[in-house]
DNA sequence: TTATAATAAGGAATCGATTACACATCAATT
DNA sequence: AATTGATGTGTAATCGATTCCTTATTATAA
């Protein structure tokens, strides 16, 4: 490997001169420029990171860490971040916590010892250690899907989402609307969207029937499916005539199981989700949902990152915008 | 931030004892070790990756190249390599090449730079100077999804795969069967593919029309849509009774084009794809297709990658095993 | 002509680890 | 009692950059 020693010699001038010159950093010489330009091209010479970075305390590098690696969400965020973050020359660190809240601790440690510049969190659950955690974080920090004390926070309007979805099943004729839903852990997930569907059928006068309100073990297909049928079971004699699922996959699998069983989407049943997966618009029928814009989000996430890195203030919340798709399962 | 001297200093010994300590390298006392990570514990002390890496040459970090970021396969693949090397206290730093054969070598350098201790490479395409580039990697390399010479790859058994799903459609009775591929700089999946169509048609005697082959812009369903529509726009009066698309979501485009003009699936036109995307289970009818299984293929890849790190020799080529998936749409 | 400022380049310290080498102690072996 | 080997710890060099501090050379102003 070629270092910067090497090519000072090369050039017949101190490692000082060549540093200077990479970094458009002091004066050099038109000539020596040009000579040190030379070789650093024909060398293929790049600078070493490590000792950049032990040296200047910058890495050039964004920890990201997210509840799962392989789920439309979680890389279109990603593909907005680096989208913003790479035009900077920024990379990205990944690290993927399967869900397990102990291991956004141990990540946001270890991240730090990587001496990233900076850490997004796509956070799932809100717990005591992890904002500890997070308060001795000294690089610029970003949560981004749930709102975390004194933590910037970029976050989904789950809120009037569901509202909104509540609300277009309402304006339909709807009056037994059930709930698919996640476990309260997940503050953004299972317990804004739960709550948002509660308040809009209190406020409209409809009756929340515990038989119609289900909660998956996790965000799969299969356990909106396995909702789905509790829910049939529970209330047979009263079924409901829509659900709302709170996120597409969840959506699907229940349609899944209404289909299996031969019940009309929407005839016997409507359908809602949140999410906007490329699959909600070509399974059948076509899946009415919510397009949080994760890329959008993304991006949004990584230009406060990059501001504060630049030492920039920036707001400690951002709320993002939502658009309702309406499709033919409602 | 804590370095090892301060710990060092804490606990009254040398920095030496201290990075003895740490890494069970060496003589430490029993009693020394026990005053040295108690401290540590307390401190959360983590050394410098920067500093480490600078010394030992190795950085605990693998670079993976992706040609797109937020595509199914992508997230398989990594979610797979990220599951083995973490286990080993690797990290992993994504990079994405938004299929731009410029940026596959520009970040294969970059990589090094921030010395990698390993790279992989989801190929979509081989060059020369990609080739060049690779033979001048230092560190260990491996490409996935292509075959790339004098390198160490590990692929699809695209050529067999092919065969079967060409095989499938003459045995269920078809004799006009329509293509659509992608280009043939992509050589797995444009030429690859294509070729084993071809072969298996001719193979069977069957006639091969060039009406009925068409190659989408890119692997997108809007692609796979204005493929159809071609197929259909050009074999007027001879239309094909069966169509092969390279990767399930140009097949969902097909379908989606084919159901918005009332054509039967699979009754006047069956189709599969390739690929096992989520949502080829979930369409109606369900595709047919066929299972790459990707996420294990990043784990078979992140394997070899680990064996190289140590030093363990590995065969330079893996084919990987396939399953066809029988569904509706056939 | 001399003082001053701008330009150009090098020397050496520094970042935070690892590790070769040296040295001291102590127990076991001859 | 002398030699040997195992154990425990420290000193200092090193990795490859950046940057503060000097010093030398020009150019400009007084």
């Amino acid at each position: 490997m070629t270092t910067i020693n090497d090519i000072a010699k090369m050039a017949n001038v101190s490692r000082t001169t060549v540093s200077r010159a990479l970094n458009n950093n002091g004066y050099v010489s038109e000539d020596v420029r040009k000579r040190i330009m030379k070789i650093v091209e024909e060398t293929g010479y790049m600078p070493s990171v490590s000792a950049q970075s032990l040296r200047t305390k910058r890495s050039g590098v964004i920890g990201i860490i997210l509840p799962k690696i392989s789920t439309e969400t979680s890389s279109r965020v990603v593909k907005g971040i680096n989208e913003v973050v790479s035009k900077e020359g920024f990379q990205i660190l990944l690290t993927d916590t399967e869900l397990n809240p102990k291991k956004e601790v141990e990540y946001i440690r270890l991240l730090q010892s990587r001496q990233v510049d900076g850490i997004i969190l796509l956070a799932t659950n809100v717990n005591k250690e992890l904002l500890n955690v997070i308060n001795d974080v000294k690089v610029p920090f970003i949560s981004l899907g749930q709102e975390l004390p004194n933590v910037t926070s970029v976050v989904y309007d789950d809120y009037h989402a569901a509202c909104d979805m509540t609300n277009l099943f309402i304006q339909r004729g709807h009056e037994k609307i059930a709930f698919i839903g996640v476990g309260e852990e997940d503050p953004a997930v299972g317990h804004t969207r739960k709550q948002a569907y509660l308040d809009t059928l209190q406020k409209n006068g409809l009756t929340v029937k515990d038989e119609w309100i289900h909660e998956g073990g996790d965000f799969s297909i299969e356990s909106g499916y396995e909702s789905m049928k509790q829910i049939l079971k529970k209330s047979q004699g009263n079924l409901p005539t829509a659900t709302f699922a709170v996120t597409d996959r969840m959506a699907v699998g229940a349609m899944e199981y209404l289909k299996e069983q031969g019940y009309n989407i929407p005839g016997d049943m409507a359908i809602s989700g949140i999410g906007a997966a490329v699959m909600s618009a070509y399974i059948t029928p076509s899946l009415t949902t919510i397009d949080y814009n994760n890329k959008e989000a993304g991006r949004i996430t990584a230009r406060l990152m990059l501001d504060k890195l630049n030492n920039k203030n920036v707001s400690e919340k951002s709320t993002l915008s939502y658009r309702l798709i309406s499709r033919d399962s409602v």
